[in-house]
DNA sequence: CTGGTCATGTGGTCACTACCAGTTACATTA
DNA sequence: TAATGTAACTGGTAGTGACCACATGACCAG
């Protein structure tokens, strides 16, 4: 890991120092609630400027790496295990992260017409077609949710079984071939309860408590991108989020 | 409401600022997918510099009020309802905002030594005694939830049955009278199925479904603050959430 | 011992300047 | 006509310099 700025690189250079600066705190050579050096000291040390220390520093406290206090310094936080879980994470990102095996089945992948709820939460026109998705969920090779997908693309943005095996999670696809970065998510979470064809999917017993989450996903310009249903199976699923101000 | 910006007030100017354009943009004069002034024509208008003005956008692009494309412009972001969702709530900040009248019975209200897993949730050491709050959480009068807090005061730091009603918000009193500013928290969701003892609480039949709710509140500096409980009525209640990348 | 003052260090705000990097419209050219 | 360049926008990155607001500890007067 490089630990100086390169002032060519294509890189910002205040990305290049939040990247030292994050590496400092996740290697632990930064101890939680100590403070880091101060930004003008960081000014002398990278021989940078406090314009570009302080935009650096920002984004970790964004991220929630640091904290401030006024007149008194800048913080490491004492998070332990939790970086990134602020993020808006995938299905697939989400069980990685608790070290769960994911895993999916598909059952349906085509271009379809769907109902007028959902075209109108994805604000396109009424009749037109989308690109819907239909997975069983798998952790460590156990069903533990039915996802239904649907995806706000055109008819030549094409998304094949095979790729979806490729990159591994449908957000990575958005992202690396159309160039549609997940940015902001509307989730609704409730209790269900098992329909006998649900049950069957999910090898558990009619009537069977389920959590039901809508999620309407957002690209980096704010327009629908997925409307996501997922039915988890109460026994097996523990929602998790990290909220901020 | 103001539209110029005082120069000389206690309120930094790129606050007075961000405050405007969030104005301009509730009230309707700046409608959504349109651009805003350009930066340079904002420092112009408002006789304030790129540095400030930027400061200003900053902030409500991550309040998710704009957004911006490099080389295009900022933009009013499209979201009709859903300004200050993207927060972290408290119970009944949550319900006002569907417009459903919060009410609340106080079952309990003392210091108590709670279970060693809560106190080391809390990070505090064995044996220490925290505040306990049991409530029954009320929409337009009928039972929806069962909250247990318990928070992480010291013995100076009161809070009588009395304020509860006069603030009308657990957090309100925190921030205002200890000056604890909610910043994070950690939540999770999960299923279960009602005890006796809670579907009497709850006016509901034993084994009902429920929504289970664990959250741990995080100050300004990071300190946990508050573990709690809270028992949604499955039929009753929904969980909304905002992510964000 | 108590309370005030002050120097110094911290982050917070602001202005001015310069240049880089995408986007767009339009004139130019092949 | 179609491709191409180019000028004039947009936001993005970076440096410099100044002053404000808050926290702390050393010092001093009572």
């Amino acid at each position: 890991m490089s630990r100086t700025i390169d002032p060519f690189g294509a890189v910002p250079k205040y990305y290049q120092l939040a990247a030292i600066l994050r590496q400092k705190i996740e290697d632990g050579d930064w101890k939680p609630r100590t403070p880091i050096p101060s930004e003008r000291q960081l000014e002398v040390l990278y021989n940078i400027s406090r314009t570009t220390i302080r935009e650096a520093i920002d984004n970790l406290v964004q991220q929630g790496y640091l904290y401030r206090e006024h007149g008194r310094g800048t913080f490491v936080s004492p998070h332990k295990l939790q970086k990134g879980l602020m993020e808006l994470t995938s299905f697939s990102e989400d069980l990685v992260k608790r070290g769960i095996q994911p895993g999916q089945v598909i059952r349906r992948l085509e271009r379809m017409v769907p109902s007028p709820k959902i075209l109108q939460r994805l604000e396109l026109p009424a009749g037109s077609s989308v690109l819907c998705i239909d997975r069983i969920r798998l952790g460590n090779g156990i069903p533990i949710g039915l996802q239904t997908s649907y995806l706000a693309l055109h008819d030549d943005q094409v998304i094949t079984e095979s790729e979806m095996s490729e990159y591994g999670s449908l957000y990575r696809i958005l992202q690396e071939k159309f160039n549609i970065i997940p940015t902001e998510a509307d989730e609704t979470l409730e209790v269900t309860l098992a329909t006998p064809q649900e049950a069957q999917l999910l090898e558990i017993t009619p009537g069977a408590p389920l959590l039901l989450s809508e999620r309407l996903l957002f690209s980096q310009y704010r327009k629908p991108i997925e409307f996501v249903k997922i039915l988890y199976r109460g026994d097996r699923y523990r929602y998790f989020v990290h909220l901020k101000r």
